[in-house]
DNA sequence: AGATTAAGCGTACGATCGTACGTTATGCAA
DNA sequence: TTGCATAACGTACGATCGTACGCTTAATCT
C-alpha cells in the first residue's frame, strides 16, 4: 500500500508524527528525538515522516507548537475568566502546578524539558521557545501588578524576582517526581508559590 | 609522536578529557557529548579519548563526578565550618545561588544540566545523580531540623517542602540567565528562598 | 474521463556515532 | 639492559543520523 493524497489523512499523520515527538522528548530531550525513531514508532518510513516537516527543525517548532498549544489549554484557559489580580494569580499557581505535574506525557512536563534543553542553545527552537515563555511571562506581570495597585499585595513587591520564584518552583515539580519520586511535588509547589507571592 | 607511558600524564589527559566533556555538556547535555568532538578539542585521536574510559559511559559518570566534586568545593567546603543550624544554611543559600550563577562552565551550572537531562532516564549516571543530590538534600534537612530545634525555625516548618523550594530556586538559576538574560537571577534566587524559609 | 496534486515508500548518500583491534612508542622495574 | 605495561595512534566495523531523489498510488479538480 502507498500513499493516499488525502489532506485529511495527512493532517491526521503529522498530528500523530509531532505527538510521537513530544512523547519522547518528554523522556529523552526534544534533540535526541530521531526521525527514524519517530517512524518506528508510528509504523511509517524515514521518509514519510520527514515529508511531511521537510527538515527536522520544522518538527522541532511544531513539536514546541504542541507544548505552548497544551499550555494553553491546560493552564491559560482555565484562569483567562478570573479577574486579574490576585485571583487569578492564584489561580493560575493552581493549574499551573497541576499541569506540571501530570503534562500528559510519558517523561515529565514537556515544557520544563524545553527549556532547560535549549536555554543555553542558539536557533530558532530557543527563539520560539523565549517568545512563548515571555508571553506567559507578561500575563504573571500583568496580575502581579494589578494585585499591588488593589492593595492585595504589598506595593514594595519585587515583581521581577516573585516571576523568577514562580518560574522554578514549577518547574522542579518535574524533577521532583522523576528523581526524587516525590509525589507530592505540586503540592510543594504550590506552597511555596503562596510564599513567595507573600499571601 | 606516539604514545608515552607516564602515568602522570595520562592523569593530566584524563582530566582534560573530562574537562572538555564538562565544558560542552554544560552547553547541549551530557549525552551529546561525543568522542569525535571531545577528540577533536583535546586533540587526540578518538580511539585516544575513549581508552582512558573504556566506555563512554564510564566516561560521563567521571563527568558527573567532577560536578560533585566541583559543587563540594565551591558550595560545601565554604560552609561547612559554620555551626550547623540556620547560620549553616544561609550560608549554604549564598554559596549555592553565587555557584548556580558562575559555575566555570560555558553553557550554566552543571549540576542543574544534568539533573534536568537525566531525571526521568534509567542507567548509571541517574542513579549516581540521585545518589549525590541526597547527600547534598540530607545536609539541608540536617540544618533546617536543627534550626527548628533551636528556635530559630517555627516548630511546624515543613522541612520537606523548603528543600523543594531551595533546590527550586536554584536550579532556575541557570535558564533565568541563558534565557532570558537576566542577570540577576542569583540575587532573586537567595532573596526568594528566604521567603521559602521564612526569615 | 482525464489531468493534477500530493502522501508515503524505497533506496541511496555522506557523516558521524561508539567500539574493537592491532601497532607503535615510551617509561619503569627487574 | 632487557622486558613488560600502557598511552596513544590509525584503521575498520556496523549502526544510525538527516536528507535527497524518484516512484507508486490515491484523492481531488477541471
Amino acid at each position: 500500500m502507498a500513499g493516499r493524497a488525502s489532506a485529511q489523512a495527512a493532517l491526521e499523520t503529522r498530528r500523530s508524527v509531532v505527538k510521537a515527538a513530544a512523547d519522547l522528548a518528554s523522556i529523552e530531550g526534544l534533540d535526541s528525538v530521531t526521525i527514524g525513531r519517530l517512524a518506528e514508532i508510528v509504523q511509517m518510513s524515514k521518509s514519510g515522516v520527514i515529508g511531511q516537516f521537510r527538515t527536522k527543525e520544522a518538527l522541532q517548532l511544531e513539536t514546541v507548537e504542541l507544548v505552548f498549544a497544551d499550555f494553553r489549554t491546560r493552564v491559560w484557559d482555565t484562569v483567562k475568566r478570573f479577574p486579574q489580580g490576585l485571583p487569578r494569580l492564584l489561580a493560575a499557581c493552581d493549574a499551573w502546578t497541576e499541569y506540571a505535574a501530570d503534562p500528559g506525557y510519558p517523561g515529565g512536563c514537556l515544557m520544563t524539558q524545553v527549556t532547560y534543553d535549549y536555554d543555553g542553545r542558539d536557533g530558532a527552537v530557543h527563539e520560539r521557545l523565549l517568545e512563548g515563555r515571555n508571553q506567559w511571562r507578561a500575563t504573571l506581570r500583568a496580575d502581579l501588578a494589578t494585585a499591588v495597585e488593589a492593595g492585595d499585595l504589598p506595593e514594595d513587591t519585587d515583581v521581577e524576582s516573585v516571576v523568577f520564584g514562580l518560574e522554578s518552583l514549577a518547574s522542579f515539580i518535574t524533577p521532583a517526581r522523576l528523581l526524587h519520586g516525590d509525589m507530592r511535588a505540586a503540592d510543594r509547589a504550590y506552597q511555596g508559590m503562596r510564599r513567595i507571592i507573600g499571601v
